[in-house]
DNA sequence: TGTACATCAGTGAACGCGCGTTCACTGATGTAC
DNA sequence: TGTACATCAGTGAACGCGCGTTCACTGATGTAC
């Protein structure tokens, strides 16, 4: 109550107020689909969930603390996810291939199943000229590189003469295009592409710059069904 | 002066209003560096140049008009250097590994030389829902790829089951990883990375996944030094 | 060369709009005794 | 169970600020004869 750095918004006490909190949340993430931040305007997302200008700033100090509380919620689950994601168990035989596959296939799908709240979150952190935002949009990428890159260094199999660099900047090359591909809806010849093709291309080239002879002759094919689908919902809502 | 579609902006006439013109424009420039788009009020611009808003609105018909003109000159710009670069001569006995690597790097320099605009373009087109802008921001992209992309198919090499896919994806990781890295200063373990490695390793990150098993034995580092580099201005004036 | 006129170029105060934010007020919920 | 009071929650008109844009005006440059 008193250690508590800057609170993002003011909790809701009763059952009343959480609900037209989760009414102001899912009306702002829903505009957010439709127009960038600055677009999205107070008045119009508390007239989209019923409520009143009001009643917005009883709750959150300024406008800028709700994208703030949505990167907070953000980046919890998703560290939460990757952790789970990562726990060894999952990974006993796994080839270097197979992890690499799985990785891309879980930022594809995070990607599609958060597309609006991340290029809303993209796009205001990159248009801030503090570095602060930098880090902050960042962040996510950062902590995926550190559990991911730990976990793809201990496969043998890596021939890149720097792995580490290997396995960062591939994550990056990954994880860049399929943002490009995904969030912002460009791309080459990759316009109009499924994301089931999207992944696995993706993971057959960041395979093949870490280890450019080709060494996935490991456990082969054995996890191709390894990964039951948590939270499959990686619609084709593509194109147009 | 009848079939003109929609004017960007009223030419001057004078040398005095040219004169003018320029110095808006690179007003603008220099205080896109600094902020975004929406930042940047045309009073700050106008008082940067020694102008007058009145002077601004007698050139062009909005503030929006100054992103397109911008657009319009890079585009232009941009298109005359990749047909320059892309010139038949340059590439008698370029091997594949040549090529990729010279698109790669070129690619770097142009970001880096023009990144204050680029980022502001990519970011204000980035955040319209409109489609058109979509398409905008992809437009020097879609270019250099069916450019690059029937040079690089010309080559024999690659050994990817799908080549164009192959082509268009592998630009699309490389030109958004390194869009990622020097627009936004953003980047894995590659934060802080130089421009000349951050080339030479997505060069090799694509060349492996246009061709796995290795096939750069074709025309041994003869071409290492083929480019002389033109306009090199690419600064190492990299992360904070 | 000179004069009259048209057009180009530039100025900056003023306008209007839309936005985030405030605030005086009403109603609902919990709590103490 | 009832009553008094404090706090939570919500309302929406009004405010103020900053921005893009306009406009009446002055000065500079070109052109016709």
């Amino acid at each position: 109550m008193a250690a508590v750095p800057r609170a993002p918004f003011r909790p809701p006490r009763q059952a009343r107020s959480r609900a037209t909190l989760d009414r102001l949340l899912a009306a702002a993430e829903a505009l957010l689909a439709e127009k960038h931040f600055a677009g999205a305007t107070v008045s119009e997302i508390v007239a989209r969930a019923g409520s009143s200008v009001g009643a917005f700033y009883a709750r959150f100090p300024d406008k800028e603390a709700l994208l703030e509380c949505f990167d907070e919620r953000f980046f919890a689950s998703a560290r939460a996810q990757w952790d789970a994601f990562l726990a060894p168990p999952r990974w006993e035989g796994a080839s270097l291939a197979d992890v690499v596959s799985e990785i891309v296939l879980l930022l594809v799908r995070k990607n599609r199943a958060n597309k609006a709240l991340l290029r809303a979150l993209a796009l205001y952190y990159r248009s801030r000229p503090d570095p602060r935002f930098r880090d902050r949009a960042a962040r996510t990428n950062d902590y995926v590189l550190a559990k991911v890159g730990a976990r793809l260094r201990a496969r043998p199999g890596i021939t890149h003469p720097d792995p580490a660099l290997a396995v960062g900047l591939g994550l990056q090359m990954v994880a860049a295009a399929l943002r490009e591909q995904i969030l912002f809806d460009e791309g080459y010849v990759a316009r109009g592409i499924d994301d089931d093709t999207l992944a696995r291309e993706l993971a057959r080239a960041w395979l093949a710059y870490l280890a450019p002879g080709g060494t996935h002759a490991h456990a082969p094919g054995s996890r191709r069904d390894a990964h039951r689908p948590r939270r499959a919902r990686h619609g084709p809502r593509q194109g147009r």
